[in-house]
DNA sequence: AACGACTCCAACCGCCACGTA
DNA sequence: TTACGTGGCGGTTGGAGTCGT
């Protein structure tokens, strides 16, 4: 493994996580806390084999072992199963692992039914370890094709997404128990898959939408080491096989594996600071990370704010709740945070925008609308007629995205300096009330994730989001094919 | 050699979903 | 319908090893 290369494995087959055992009151007795013991992991192993896994609370009192049953199952689950992989993960493994996580975000027991052998425990250390690694060195959490992949994920999903929607018809009756989908809500879907969120609405995959069990579910049948009584929370849908295929032809001549160690990109002359190749677009703001003094002065050395996004690594394809609609919509034009401060500080007036988090009052629309202006410097009055588009619509207001643009904020949005030209696109901009309503929202998305661009709606309105995108994609093409082939 | 920063990862914790009485 | 037990999951902690100064 990059991460580890060498050193690690050894290491970590003797040691414990305590230096020494402690116990605690069980309510019938002593339970030991702490590494376990050889004579332990015997124990176990010997009870596992005769009586099968489950039912681990009964462990204590069959075999006299004094763990909890959660220890046991973990320690099993862990160590002790025969059919686990021991040793580093290979750069298969890293390159999967990478895949999923820009997928499904941090379900590391899904990801670890994707990799046979490995756990969820294992996947997710090396996950935080190449987090880490990644915010020191300043650096992308997702190499460059990860990023294209999204946009060309984005921009297959609207095209597949618009066709199956004028079918109105799932491929499989029967694939509807996870996702029953009202046709009503299918069509406020359709009616606006063309509005300036668009992007982020198709960032669900349509597998996960009207044919989501198709693939994963053979996927895991066939693949899956997860005990049979292991189940996914709802919407942890795996909606994509596609892994093998797009990884090759994204960015042909980059070597990914070089990319994952961060030792080999810091000695990557030309890819040392990938915000910087992307900054100056004006497109597409920063792969850095929010409070990174990168952005703001050019040193890459701090990135002290790092952490709240990072902590939240939401899945590309799972959203806060307090952003989604009933179809886990994503809801969150993602400004900087840079953005959000500069707002945070200027705090509406208007008692009205402290309304509480809440789907129905995401600010979304106001964020879009005050976005695509930003980003197109469009006139007001286009601006006006796409606000008054939105809101009169009556699916927009039948979901439970439901964005509602306040008096205020549309007296703000008439009254804002950008209406008179905007000249630092670098720094999106939002209405007070969308900030304001989602500051918590803010902190919290990841901007670091790969198609963190599309959630930021990045694109117009319906008749400028093919046009950006194309754009983007080209700009991005360009810059990378630049970058590792020059 | 000493020290601190960093890395790795086993284990714990709290929350949640599900099954069942 | 409710309460409870169980197991699964994701987040976090902190000990031990490694590395650089």
């Amino acid at each position: 493994m990059s991460s580890m290369p060498n050193g690690g494995d050894s290491r970590k087959m003797s040691k414990g996580r305590r230096s020494s055992l402690s116990v605690e009151e069980g309510s019938e007795s002593l339970l030991m806390k702490g590494p376990w013991t050889a004579a332990e992991d015997a124990i176990l192993t010997e009870y596992v084999r005769k009586h099968g896994e489950g039912n681990w609370n009964a462990v204590q009192k069959h075999s006299g072992l004094a763990r909890c049953g959660k220890s046991c199952r973990l320690r099993w689950a862990n160590h002790l199963r025969p059919d686990l992989r021991k040793g580093a993960f290979t750069p298969e493994e890293e390159d999967r692992i990478i895949d999923l996580h820009s997928r499904i975000g941090n379900k590391w027991a899904r990801m670890a039914a994707e990799l046979p052998g490995r756990t969820d425990n294992e996947i997710k250390n090396f996950w935080n370890t190449r987090v880490k690694r990644m915010q020191r060195a300043d650096l992308p959490i997702y190499p460059p094709h990860i990023y294209l992949r999204a946009l060309s994920d984005n921009q297959e999903s609207l095209d597949v997404g618009t066709v199956k929607n004028e079918s109105g018809q799932h491929d499989d009756p029967s694939q509807t128990d996870n996702f029953d989908i009202p046709d009503l809500e299918f069509k406020n879907y359709k009616i606006h898959q063309g509005l300036s969120y668009a992007p982020a609405i198709f960032d669900i995959p349509e597998s996960n939408m009207f044919e989501q069990p198709s693939v994963s579910s053979r996927s895991y049948n066939a693949m899956s080491p997860m005990h049979p009584r292991k189940r996914f929370r709802e919407a942890d849908v795996l909606y994509d096989s596609s892994f093998d295929g797009y990884i090759s032809s994204a960015v042909p001549l980059f070597d990914q594996h070089d990319y994952y160690t961060s030792e080999k990109v810091s000695d990557h002359p030309r890819f040392s600071s990938p915000c910087d190749l992307i900054l100056d677009t004006g497109q597409f703001h920063c792969y850095n990370f929010p409070g990174s003094h990168a952005t703001r002065n050019g040193n890459t050395s701090s990135s002290t704010s790092i952490t709240g996004a990072m902590k939240s690594e939401l899945p590309s394809l799972q959203y806060l709740e307090d952003q989604q609609g009933v179809w886990g919509m994503p809801t969150s034009p993602l400004p900087s945070l840079e953005s959000v401060d500069t707002l945070i500080q200027s705090p509406p007036t208007d008692p009205a925008r402290s309304d509480p988090l809440s789907p129905r009052s995401s600010g979304l629309l106001d964020a879009i609308i005050w976005e695509s202006k930003n980003l197109k410097g469009s006139n007001s009055n286009s601006l006006k007629q796409t606000a008054g588009n939105c809101i009169s619509n009556e699916a927009i207001k039948s979901s439970t995205l439901n964005p509602r643009m306040t008096e205020c904020d549309e007296q703000w949005e008439l009254d804002s300096p950008l209406d008179h030209g905007i000249t630092d696109r670098s720094v999106p901009q939002f209405p007070p009330a969308y900030c304001s309503r989602n500051k918590k929202m803010l902190s919290k998305i990841d901007p670091t994730r790969p198609d963190a661009v599309f959630e930021f709606g990045w694109f117009g309105n319906s008749t400028e989001y093919s046009e950006d995108q194309t754009v983007l994609r080209d700009a991005l093409d360009a810059l990378l094919r630049d970058d590792f082939r020059g």
